[in-house]
DNA sequence: GGTCGAGCATAAGCTCAGCTTAAGCTCGAA
DNA sequence: TTCGAGCTTAAGCTGAGCTTATGCTCGACC
């Protein structure tokens, strides 16, 4: 019988590209994960990896399989839901994963809500970029995360990972009309690797040019703070532009940026994780949209 | 994560219904079973076995969990098969369970077929009654089987199990007109516990009596050589009844058997089970039907 | 073109999950 | 009341699977 931890590995392995990577989100040793793999192409009787010099890649049967992962990995993950399900109301820890805007606005007062409506449940939150939320996900370092999509933006594209939208709010452009009229201008985005990066090269490479940028700031209050003291142009978004700095003028686009939630395929039916989906639902009416 | 292998004694222990029996069943030591159900249990976190004395049952949760434990080895199946697939062609030993009349008529040429097609494959043939191959399959100790079902007699009723339809027959009767008709005669009937017998049995029932079985065979030359010698009344289907022995004479019922293939879900995607099934058709025109 | 470091595999050793045997408990049947 | 069928618990042993240590390969970099 084909182990289903192995087969984990399989897809981590997939996704993440080298054994080191995967010894590191499951915390073993490479020495291990190899070995793992190594019993695993044994027992499937087949080659699953492809050894080139020190690189290690896929084979068409190693794709093929971690198919049929996925499907077994999501089975198992309901079968718990179900278990938790079973056992009674939402209890326990739920680790929540949000990113920083998300964790300041939309997270008290769900949360308030959350543990108010179920008192045995213990949630931990972790700040955490949406770029990272799959792998964290799968890796069951979290159970459920707070994520944003952009226009221009893929969402989240993975196969283990499930969403359920919350809400949707507009983008907003400081100090210019279009993102056009800011062709020339210096601009302040997120880091690279963010998904706050990706949404403004996008938006720009949408308008026809390529932004010269200049800052890399993540948190939107130093981003308006920069912007007030002329240093470039950003884009925010609704919630972290209720308050702007004076001197700073804002310009709605035809962008918009769709919140939603994220946990593991199959892990929906957990009743912490459809609680928790409530408490954010029940937390946006009362956000400044 | 839960471990389909406990997963598997859970839905062992649904069926067979003491962990005596799924012990036997998979070879192990009852010690060794229990201890891995209590395993489940507490990794599951509910109670799942209600012991009560000396017997134990499942409890709703229990339920619950084998259904899931049902999709996940079925998960786990397919993704076997696919690397069978992936292997090659048929190849490696095959198990096959038939009943007797099948063993004798129909696996001779779907043998020849099978390992003239496929040198590779190793077929390996097991006299099975067709009630008791479900078990067979779920434990593993068979790949393939011919079953069959009659009218009157519920087909294979195994979530884990899958078939696939061969060929029908007509039944006959021996020296009398109709079932009815046979009413007071003293019946020939398959061992109790065989589908044989369930299947006389129900036949009278529907002809509104209950048969006197006053000998138990499950040979069908046997059976025919006590109706030649007056001994009683017997149903017979077509393939047991092409060379009936002198003083027997058959009327053909308005009652059929129908043959299948009966193997694990998922299973069906395995190149082996596929070529079996491809076997066993092309031998059915050859059968004197 | 050496040198360094990142990445993977193998060897050796150790720990613990999971099996067996043995013994005890419970309950229905004779 | 005794016996046996059935489940659990205790104790011990083996092997799967982890770690550490070591060696190999190859691209990057001076």
């Amino acid at each position: 019988m084909l182990d289903p931890r192995k087969l984990h590995l399989l897809r981590e392995l997939a996704r993440r590209g080298t054994i080191a990577a995967v010894a590191e989100a499951v915390t073993f040793t490479p020495s291990a994960v190899s070995q793992q793999l190594s019993a695993l192409e044994r027992e499937a009787g087949v080659p699953l990896l492809e050894r080139t010099g020190r690189t290690v890649t896929l084979t068409p049967a190693g794709h093929l399989l971690v198919e049929h992962a996925q499907a077994v990995l999501e089975q198992l993950e309901r079968a718990s839901a179900a278990l938790a399900a079973v056992r009674g109301g939402p209890a326990g820890p739920l680790r929540i994963g949000a990113f920083p805007t998300a964790a300041r606005v939309l997270l008290p007062p769900a949360l308030a809500h959350l543990t108010g409506a179920h008192p045995a449940l213990e949630p931990r939150v972790a700040e955490i970029d949406p770029a990272d939320v799959s792998a964290a996900l799968r890796a069951g370092e979290l159970d459920v995360a707070l994520v944003h999509e952009y226009d221009f933006v893929p969402p989240v594209t993975d196969a283990s990972i499930e969403t359920a939208p919350l809400f949707g709010e507009p983008m907003y452009l400081t100090d210019r009309p279009s993102v056009a009229a800011a062709r020339s201008d210096a601009w302040i985005t997120g880091k690279p690797g963010t998904l706050c990066h990706s949404m403004a090269i996008r938006a720009c490479q949408a308008a026809g040019f390529e932004p010269r940028v200049r800052h890399h700031v993540d948190d939107f209050d130093t981003v308006l703070a920069f912007a007030a003291a002329g240093l470039g142009v950003a884009l925010v978004p609704h919630l972290a532009a209720t308050a702007p700095p004076p001197g700073v003028r804002l310009t709605r686009l035809p962008l918009s940026r769709r919140t939603l939630a994220a946990f593991r395929k199959g892990n929906g039916a957990h009743p912490a994780i459809g609680a928790a989906v409530t408490a954010f639902r029940t937390a946006v009416p009362h956000l400044p949209l």
